[in-house]
DNA sequence: GCGACAG
DNA sequence: ATCTTGTCGC
């Protein structure tokens, strides 16, 4: 595992963040279609914290798209960079998960982030961000709705509805698992919204959440306790 | 102005 | 996100 402080250029109140936010959300590609689901490689990022400290943990994990077997994986921790505030989750992870991306040396494939892409009230959250800073594939899912509204897809796996901002589809509802609540899927950048739908559902052979970010959820949770000590 | 709000 | 025991089910 690898240790690092914010770039000292990174945002630390809500107004620079904003204006970083309006110059990135401009770049991010939505005319691709991604990667196909079943090949290559899917990475998997996730985020813990301990707000006593102020120490957050990141871990990015890479799977085999076919088998969703284990290629590589990484962690990192550092210091939190910025406060929690709804629509600027990304100012929080992103450093830290920057760091621990950059010890791999897998090619991440599609990286699959545990929150939204282009469903945020500005049309860039966490995933689009990733995306825009590494120039990967990149796509969200949510375990929450956040602020959008949706009508609960049919009881089947694999049945959808779409994520709606008043008549906007920002994403979509997606049952992963029969009678269990959805995620929320959403474009990053550089894929589309079908193909992170029929990526998640290959991600979610036995749960509701994608292997990857259940991969990579216990994994950062191991790295902060190593990292306070327990 | 007030409340809601990914993780 | 995090604080937390037992418990129902595959």
């Amino acid at each position: 595992m690898t240790s690092h402080t914010p770039p000292s250029d990174w945002p630390t109140d809500e107004r620079t963040a904003r204006a970083v936010q309006d110059e990135l959300r401009t770049r991010v590609v939505l005319d691709e279609p991604g990667p196909a689901p079943g090949r290559g490689h899917v990475t998997g990022v996730d985020v813990a914290y301990d707000d006593e400290r102020d120490i957050v943990a990141a871990a990015v994990v890479v799977l085999d798209g076919a088998t969703l077997d284990v290629v590589e994986q990484a962690t990192a921790v550092g210091t939190v960079a910025f406060p929690y505030v709804p629509g600027l989750l990304a100012f929080r992870e992103i450093p830290t998960v920057l760091a621990a991306l950059s010890e791999l040396n897998s090619d991440p494939g599609l990286v699959v982030c545990d929150g939204y892409g282009i469903a945020h009230p500005r049309r860039f959250g966490l995933a689009s961000h990733l995306g825009v800073l590494t120039g990967l594939p990149t796509m969200g899912v949510a375990k929450n709705p956040f602020t959008f509204s949706y009508e609960p897809p049919a009881a089947p796996r694999g049945s959808a509805s779409p994520l709606l901002a008043g008549a906007e589809e920002v994403g979509r509802a997606l049952r992963t698992r029969e009678d269990v609540k959805p995620v929320f899927v959403s474009v990053g950048h550089r894929v589309s919204l079908a193909n992170a739908c029929a990526q998640t559902l290959g991600l979610t052979p036995r749960y509701r959440l994608p292997e990857s970010t259940r991969r990579a959820d216990a994994l950062c949770r191991a790295a902060l306790r190593q990292a306070v000590g327990a």
